[in-house]
This record gives structure tokens, sequence and C-alpha cells, in this order.
DNA sequence: GCGTCCAGGTCTACC
DNA sequence: GGTAGACCTGGACGC
């Protein structure tokens, strides 16, 4: 076990003063799980390990402590207050704490099938960048779960920068578009998605493209949509999956090959993608985020849920 | 152990 | 605009 200190507290409270679940936001999505970020589901701890701002990265666990707040430790030599603060803001930005989710708990408040959601579900875990959740939703495509765990951790093990612990924070676009052709084709191995990765981190690390600009939230939901479709390797299903789980975009619905039969099954029998469109249009701008809810209340025991402490 | 088939989402060519 | 097939890999299955 390496040697870890207390960086400090990261609250579980939304912009808008809403309750923040640590177990909920942890488990709140498949991707968020994926390398660098390993998730405990017996304590619901959350390691990651982050680049620092000029080189290197360190690994950083975030606990339960209580309702109001989640403990961070520094696994390894401590770190001046510059990087101190570096990592708390990844970690805000990761926890989307800037984010005021109120106006969707008024519309789940309403809702017989999505009450429950109000005490602080609902907040998708992402990554530091958009560009890290582009990378990881293209390897979700068209292939099994353990596929995709592979394709990213290979990126991560072998093009990430190292931190004192030997883990590894997601590489950077440079390190991704530097990397050459038998990397992606026999470590990584992801086949035909190799030079769209490769292709979309040139564009990003060449400064022709940045993604992080989706984050603004002046642009509709139609713009970001339509951008995100115009990246290689990223159709229908993936700018919907980058829309909810990345940008806080909750129009649109992630209809795949998971939350179809999932959906098939709460309702009892199949139903066409317009059918379902149809039927969750009544949240409007939340369509997207009621329907996952509704698909993924499971995966959270409710007494898991029930307050940080919990699960110590 | 080997070969075959299938699932998975996106892209491209074709109608 | 809609459709078919290719792309690539891992897993399941039969022999």
């Amino acid at each position: 076990m390496p040697t870890s200190s207390v960086l400090g507290e990261l609250p579980l409270v939304g912009a808008g003063g809403e309750p923040v679940l640590l177990s909920r936001t942890l488990a709140s999505h498949g991707v968020a799980s994926l390398p660098p970020s390993r998730i405990d589901e017996e304590t619901w701890t959350l390691e990651v390990t982050l680049p620092l701002l000029r080189t290197g990265a360190r690994t950083v666990l975030v606990a339960p402590e209580c309702d109001a707040h989640a403990r961070v430790e520094l696994h390894g030599p401590s770190v001046g207050e510059g990087s101190r603060a570096h990592l708390f803001a990844e970690l805000r930005h990761m926890f989307r704490l800037d984010e005021d989710l109120s106006p969707f708990y008024s519309v789940a408040r309403e809702d017989e099938q999505l009450g429950w959601a109000v005490t602080g579900a609902g907040r998708m875990l992402r990554s530091p960048t958009v560009f890290e959740d582009v990378v990881k939703t293209i390897c979700t495509t068209n292939t099994a779960w353990g596929g995709t765990v592979r394709m990213v951790g290979g990126l991560v093990d072998h093009l990430g920068a190292k931190a004192p612990t030997g883990a590894h924070a997601f590489p950077t676009p440079g390190a991704i578009a530097d990397a050459p052709d038998e990397f992606f084709r026999d470590v990584a191995r992801t086949g035909y998605r190799g030079p769209y990765i490769r292709t979309l981190a040139m564009s990003v690390a060449s400064g022709q493209l940045d993604l992080e600009q989706l984050n603004d939230p002046e642009l509709p939901d139609e713009e970001v949509e339509q951008r995100l479709l115009e990246l290689p390797g990223v159709g229908p299903y993936a700018a919907a999956h980058v829309m909810l789980t990345s940008l806080g975009r909750y129009s649109r619905l992630v209809l795949d090959s998971w939350t179809r039969p999932a959906y098939a099954k709460l309702v009892g029998r199949k139903t066409s993608d317009k059918a379902i469109e149809r039927r969750f249009r009544r949240y409007g701008d939340f369509a997207g985020l009621a329907f996952w809810l509704l698909l993924t209340r499971g995966w959270v025991p409710d007494d898991a849920a029930s307050g940080g402490s919990a699960a110590i």
C-alpha cells in the first residue's frame, strides 16, 4: 500500500445547494470506472490518477466521510499548494460541483418514477477533459465491455504520465497523436478505431480542434450534437453519450445495445427508438437523464445510497 | 486447438 | 433519405 496523506475535503453539494450522493455519482455510468479511474463499489471510493500542471501525475483517493463532504487523500509524497489546488479543481470539475441540478430535481420530485433521485442522484462523473471522454466513448462503440477496458487501459498504461504510485494518468492528445500505428494495432488493439482516435488526438494536439469549447453553456444542444457528429468515429450513440456523461446536456437519449433491452425489460416489451423518445419528451431538456436514471437505479443498493457515511 | 459465427456502432458506397 | 456491407475484436460454439 502506498503512503498517503489527507489532502482536504470535497464538499458534496451542488451549485444550487442540492445534495450530491457520492455512491450515485461514482456509479452514474460505466465509463466513469475506466482507467485512470478505479471505483470500489464496496466502500464507494474513487481512486484516480490525474496529470499535474507541468509534468508528472499524482494518484488521489476520494472516500466517503459524511453527507456534507468526501475525504480526499493523496497517495505518495506530498505536493505544493499549486498542485493541491490543481488537483482539487480537477476533482470539482469531475464531480460537476459547479452544476445546479435543482431544476431537474424540481421535475423529478413531481414524478413517481424519479422522485427517489432528488436525494442526490443524476450527477454524472466526468473526466477532466472532454477529449478524454470522447476517446473513451469511441472505445465503447462496436465492442464488448472487456474490449473497451482493454483499449482504454492500453492507452493509459503505455502513453499516460506516471505517478509515484506506478499508476498512469490519461494520456495527452500529443502523446496519443505521436503513438505509432503498431501501438494501436498490437498494444491497445483498438482495431479500426485506431485511426479515428489518432486523427482526433492530432486535431486537438495541433490546436485545430478545441473540444473543451463544447463546455460553453451558450452553445445550443443542436450545435453541440452537430460538432460531436463531425468527429471521426462519433455517431448518434456516441454523441448522445458524450452529451449526457461529459457535457451536462441531458436532452438526448443514449440508445444502444444495452439501453434498448434494459428499457424493454422494464416495460415488458420491445419498444422502437422513436416510441421511447416520444415517451420521454415530457421531461424536455432532461429527457436523456430521466431515461438513464430509470435504467440505472439498481446500480446502487438503496441502503448504500442513503448517505455518504453509510458505505464506510 | 482450430474454424466459424455473431455482436457491437460508425462509415461509406450505392440505390 | 434509406440500406447494405465493411471495419475489428473477443467470445461462444461446434468439431
